[in-house]
DNA sequence: TCACTCCCATAGACTGTCTATGGATGAAGG
DNA sequence: CCTTCATCCATAGACAGTCTATGGGAGTGA
């Protein structure tokens, strides 16, 4: 088996719901994300940066370089509305696919 | 979007879960999951039969070839002792996986 | 005989994760 | 100063698991 930490797909929803909050950039995405789930979900470099680039391309988040809380350069990602509708979809689609694997691990 | 009717890393665990019951062959095994799922998750057979070649290299499932309920060929596939601890296993993980999206979902 | 469903299986495309790598920059301690 | 460490960005390539597309054999009913 392999060490999924980060199940398929569920990193875009998650990367957006985290933005939800305000814009943050990249590395406290991941620090967040990391701390919220109890240490649970780490979330790697290689996989948070293709995520956020596919999220520009799409056009649910934004960017813009800043200074970080300790004066490093950083580049924000804040949602868009179209963000904002797209974490809608998945979360319903997340619950959606969720509950239909409950059914078939619960049928006895 | 993609339409990704069955989640990452779930279908062996689900096609697991399916053969508990006693063994089932591969045509069965995917009815059997789109019923008990409410119609909501589809098993491509070219998912599915790649999914039964792993179980099978890994142990955890024997085949066995047999008639069919109607009279047709049929390689059916049961659970061994392995393949009951993985899936404990596997249910455990998957669990444990969804507490900690959920714990990202509902940080407000 | 023809169409249809059942039942098997593989090849190749595609997507999203991971590992590994590389670099810049500020803070802290020697 | 200078070394080390944490912060912060990002890409390339490996890899795994899903899907689409394809092919075929075999029993049933019209």
């Amino acid at each position: 088996m392999k060490r999924s930490e980060i199940p398929y797909g569920t990193l875009d929803m998650m990367v957006l719901k985290t933005l939800a909050a305000g814009p943050k950039h990249g590395y406290g995405i991941a620090q967040r994300i990391h701390q919220v789930s109890g240490s649970v979900l780490q979330v790697e470099e290689g996989s948070l940066y293709p995520a956020l680039q596919r999220l520009l391309v799409k056009g649910w988040v934004r960017a813009e370089w800043g200074p970080s809380e300790n004066n490093r350069r950083a580049r924000y990602y804040q949602l868009t509305a179209a963000g904002r509708k797209q974490l809608e979809i998945e979360e319903m689609e997340f619950e959606k696919a969720i509950a239909a694997i409950r059914q078939v691990l619960q049928s006895a």
